[in-house]
DNA sequence: GTTGGGAGAATTTTT
DNA sequence: TTCTCCCAAC
């Protein structure tokens, strides 16, 4: 291995990226080279001796991951790559699997997705008969639920805290969480958190097992630091604790993940927590002219973010022009601003692919989408719908999960409910009859369930019950995508004829999953990897092609990480952006408004537009007028070229 | 019991 | 826009 480093990096990477041992915190502001530096201190650890497979390397999206395994594999050029690198949910599920048994799992157990969730909740609420228009939604109390445990609070706590100020008692509330809480274990799954939950509690509860990784894992790095919660900086902690070589990379500038329990004191008081550590700062900005990085540096200047972690970006690039403000009308005269603009840019030479819209919220953009298909400017939406989580994809999982588990009762009713005339109550009916278990492997289980099936339902029963018998004559040694598509082709395409509007593309979908399946040896594999990945238009993109003739239109959280030429941000007003939902709540909202604000500027290289409509209408033909944003009003002239724009059309 | 239509509501969402 | 809820008709 011959990497360059003097030569590749500039002082302020290299010296992060060559430092010694210890624990160490690197303070990267946007577009200074974060993943750059992170990726090169894997290769020089590789290159002062460090076996690959001692390294941890921990991010927290599946995109970043791979980013990373790809960037590092290429420079340690072994086959290999680092084997102990992924999401902190990867990560602990790698472990849980192996030792699930200590906790009393099998190590086979299910991982609920966010729909199996709320599925659960909703089931516990009915059970309970708290269903009503005055009880919290099912969604709600996963919320709290999930702050609880991720911030490792007590739950009647999260509870009162939350409702505090409402007239909600916590008792049915706590009653339904609790019941949610059983359930889970009664089916033997997780969800997301309860990897994280049961991991660290693996850690905790085994000294013998927490040694023996602490030992294996002689450098712990980690990505993104800022939006870790209190449960992954322990089990960070816990990793990393017999050698304390602790790597730690984020921006507390760009944390905007709060709402979902991370905690920016992990971070901020990372030297409390580890008085030894060295921190370096990187400040040297790769990605954009000047003028953006002075508005950047103006809206953290008007916050009140601790002095010492303060980052002033330094411009390498030439000057270009100032951002602009531009004030408008309504919505729909931004929208049909926006459509000109972009014939604009187009003009100029940027392509469709080096142009970006971001807002707050989806909803948001609406005029906008109405605007860009009446203009015919084609443009895809980062919706707010997962890959995995469509109702098609779910349907061709349940199959695979009922054939992997007899008691995966979620899954059960899924693929029964495809059946006509079957709804929820016959599953349920079912299920008991069947004795809360079907085993798709034995002949009279499947017997059973045919005999139980009224005449409808038996019939198209008759389709599928081939796919799984010659899944079982195989010696399960079939891989997953072939069992997709023989489901489909045996059953479900006619299915999607029937059940939905756009049966083609649902189709195509489900071949897609079916080829990505074909990696894997067997069922179980596909199940698990699957359900900790969110989407595959994300490998798609990455993989370039496909959508670069479109617009793409994103909301903030999403374009993080992301970089594009031209940025566009929508509805720039108070109570938009910053949202008045996060503004009313308790702690902080204001400051991870501004800091989200900061994120949408700094992804754009040259041009950045902010919107400013002045009034905003209602479906009822109401007229709402808004004032500016707070994050324009604070910026200087001279910051950024305001322009009133004339009516258009 | 199931299914389909219509009304109404909608922060953000790495896993 | 899309998703969810609720009621009425099979």
């Amino acid at each position: 291995m011959d990497v360059n480093f003097e030569g590749e990096l500039n002082s302020e990477q290299l010296a992060a990226a060559t430092a010694g041992d210890g624990p160490m915190l690197i303070l990267a502001a946007a577009g200074t080279g974060k993943t750059r530096t992170l990726v090169y201190r894997v290769a020089y650890l590789v290159s002062q001796g460090i076996e690959p497979d001692r390294i941890l390397l921990l991010t927290f999206t599946n995109r970043a991951a791979k980013e990373m395994l790809e960037r590092a594999s290429l420079l340690v050029r072994s086959a290999t790559g680092i084997p102990w690198s992924g999401t902190f949910h990867h990560i602990a599920n790698r472990l849980l699997r192996r030792h699930a048994s200590l906790l009393g799992y099998q190590s086979g157990f299910t991982i609920l997705d966010q729909d199996d969730s709320r599925k659960l909740m909703s089931d516990a609420i009915k059970e309970l008969g708290l269903k009503s228009k005055e009880f919290p939604k099912r969604e709600v109390l996963l919320h709290v639920l999930s702050q609880a445990r991720n911030r490792q609070r007590p739950l009647d706590e999260m509870v009162e805290d939350h409702f505090d100020g409402f007239e909600v008692d916590p008792a049915p509330v706590l009653a339904a969480i609790k019941r949610y809480e059983k359930r889970k274990v009664e089916l033997g799954a997780m969800d997301f958190d309860d990897l994280l939950v049961n991991c660290l509690r693996l850690l905790d509860e085994h000294p013998e097992i927490r040694q023996r990784y602490a030992r294996q894992f002689q450098h712990v790095l980690v990505d993104e630091y800022q939006d870790t919660n209190t449960i992954q900086s322990q089990l960070v902690d816990a990793l990393s604790s017999e050698f304390h070589n602790l790597f730690v990379v984020g921006d507390d500038f760009q944390s905007i993940y709060g709402w979902r329990g991370a905690d920016t004191r992990n971070i901020l008081e990372f030297r409390k927590r580890y008085p030894s550590a060295k921190i370096y700062k990187l400040e040297t900005n790769y990605r954009s002219v000047p003028e953006v990085l002075n508005l950047a540096n103006v809206t953290v200047g008007c916050s009140d973010h601790p002095e010492e972690y303060r980052k002033t970006l330094r411009a390498t690039r030439e000057p270009y022009r100032c951002p602009t403000v531009a004030r408008l009308r309504d919505g729909d005269h931004q929208a049909r601003y926006v459509v000109e603009l972009l014939r604009n840019f187009r003009r100029d030479g940027y392509r469709p692919r080096d142009i970006v819209i971001l807002y707050r919220a989806h909803f948001h953009a609406m005029e906008l989408q109405m605007a860009l298909t009446r203009a015919r400017i084609p443009h895809n939406i980062t919706s707010g719908m997962r890959f995995f989580e469509q109702a098609h994809v779910k349907d061709v999982l349940a199959l695979l999960r009922v054939l992997s588990c007899a008691t995966d009762a979620l899954a059960f009713e899924r693929l029964l409910c495809l059946l006509p005339g079957i709804g929820e109550v016959s599953v349920r009916k079912l299920w008991i009859k069947l004795g809360e278990r079907f085993d798709a492997s034995d002949p009279a289980a499947r017997a059973a369930l045919a005999e139980a099936l009224r005449p409808a339902a038996r019939a198209r029963w008759a389709a599928i019950v081939p796919v799984v018998e010659a899944y079982y004559r195989s010696g399960l040694s079939v891989n997953g995508g072939e069992v997709v598509q023989r489901f489909l082709d045996a059953f479900y395409a006619s299915h999607a004829a029937t059940a939905f509007d756009n049966p083609e593309s649902r189709v195509d979908d489900i071949r897609e999953l079916s080829l990505h399946f074909g990696k894997f040896e067997n069922v179980e594999q596909c199940l698990s990897d699957i359900a900790l990945l969110t989407n595959l238009d994300a490998e798609a993109d990455a993989s370039g092609a496909g959508d670069a003739e479109s617009i793409r239109l994103s909301t903030v959280h999403q374009a993080k990480g992301l970089e594009w030429p031209v940025v566009i941000v929508l509805w720039m007003v108070e109570g938009m952006f910053p949202s008045q939902r996060s503004l009313d709540e308790s702690g902080g909202g204001d400051a991870e408004e501004r800091r989200l604000f900061y994120v949408a500027a700094t992804r754009a290289k040259d041009e950045l537009v902010l919107c400013v409509p002045e009034v905003r209408r209602s479906r009822d033909g109401g007229v709402f007028y808004c004032n500016p944003s707070r994050f324009i009003d604070e910026l200087p002239n001279e910051i950024a070229q305001t322009r009133r724009i004339g009516f258009i059309g």
